[in-house]
DNA sequence: AAAAAAATCCCTACAAGTAGGGATTTTTAA
DNA sequence: TTAAAAATCCCTACTTGTAGGGATTTTTTT
């Protein structure tokens, strides 16, 4: 019996995670968080084998946690996922100690396929990251300069009108980059820029 | 001469920030930091008067750190910032120990008034804070439970019409939510919506 | 110096959210 | 039980971003 526990700050994604590992035998819920202090409690009372946890949580992220119980606790497994495939973060992830990681839109055979692989000590990391498509796992700056600073100022809730106010160039230029980078980072719809923008907050070089 | 020290993920931000001190001679700033953890060693180290923290940052969130500052050096005051009036956040520091709290769009009048004022051991709570307006600083639940349900679809990169079919109502009526919550928050434009909701994934009841 | 990458700008069409109204039904609280 | 609040739905007009093209100039890199 796989005996896990899950850390994520948005219960609702966590309800759906227990119902669909309700079907699998071998993998037990022992435990839910809704932030890093609590995870890492609730680590220490039950000690899993699988720790599933997202990387941005409040009080304590995900990054840092896993480095914590990893101290503590060697044994357990951690697998980190999040929103979208943040490079950077797989990379700290994997820094921290962590066995694993998928994206949050990963089907549930994947999430399945993660824990039992982690849970027999191998590591297991989404296909669909881009990180392992391409060797270099290192420097995958796959953004260009401006490309980033665009991304950040979205970030920051502007639109493309005062973007380009802003770096002095024109709407249209704006509009491409974000074509691009949307075209990069393999995304599609509406507000997905600016989620992505807001959620990677971290780490803009 | 205060002596602060500024944590913000977003080294743009700190940089203005710093940029708009320049000026008040009596204000020095003394250090900077990307992250929660980052804060604390640095607080550790320079021992500042007052800190300015962002509640959303990587590692250890801006409500943590306070919380540790606050117990280490008690007579160190910290200014919370953030994007928004999160009611919760700004309770939530407040608990923490924070002496005041500003927004990222106040005015540099208020910054520095928010400095000088907690220099002096009051505290300085931005006076757009709705908690502020209205007397009763407990309860103030302004969205309901369909527009928080609402949010935190968006939040999680729902468009309108998939927040329709989830919750099984028209889409004429997610757009009157959308912008019910709108108005209730005072905000306006596009992305606003979408980036408050996943900025505050926090706390959602 | 030549090739590749990055950055700049323009076009049309379309989808989605905002802003301003209005209106009805269902819940909740006094 | 009756107001008040919440939730439901519809209308038009407008703004903004996405998707699909194409094209030119400026920087790098080889």
């Amino acid at each position: 019996m796989i005996r896990i526990v899950i850390a994520e700050d948005h219960q609702s994604l966590i309800d759906g995670i227990k119902l669909s590992l309700q079907n699998e035998l071998d993998i037990q819920v022992i435990g839910e968080a809704n932030d890093g202090e609590a995870l890492i409690d609730l680590v220490r009372l039950k000690e899993p084998n699988v720790v599933i946890t997202d990387i941005r949580m409040p009080k304590l992220d995900g990054i840092s946690a896993t480095r914590i119980i990893k101290t503590e606790f060697p044994t357990i497994d951690v697998i980190g996922f999040s929103m979208f495939d943040q490079t950077d973060a797989v990379a700290q992830m994997r820094d921290a100690g962590a066995s694993g990681y998928i994206m949050k839109n990963s089907s549930l055979a994947t999430l399945v396929e993660a824990i039992r692989t982690v849970a027999k000590k191998k590591s297991f990391f989404d296909s669909n990251l881009m990180i392992e498509k391409n060797t270099s796992l290192t420097e995958e700056i796959i953004l260009s300069k401006r490309e980033l600073e665009i991304l950040r100022l979205i970030g920051e809730g502007n639109s493309s009108v005062e973007i380009s106010e802003l770096l002095f160039i024109g709407k249209a230029t704006v509009d491409t980059h974000r074509k691009n980078i949307l075209k990069k980072l393999n995304m599609h719809g509406k507000n997905d820029l600016v989620r992505y923008a807001v959620e990677r907050k971290y780490d803009f070089t």
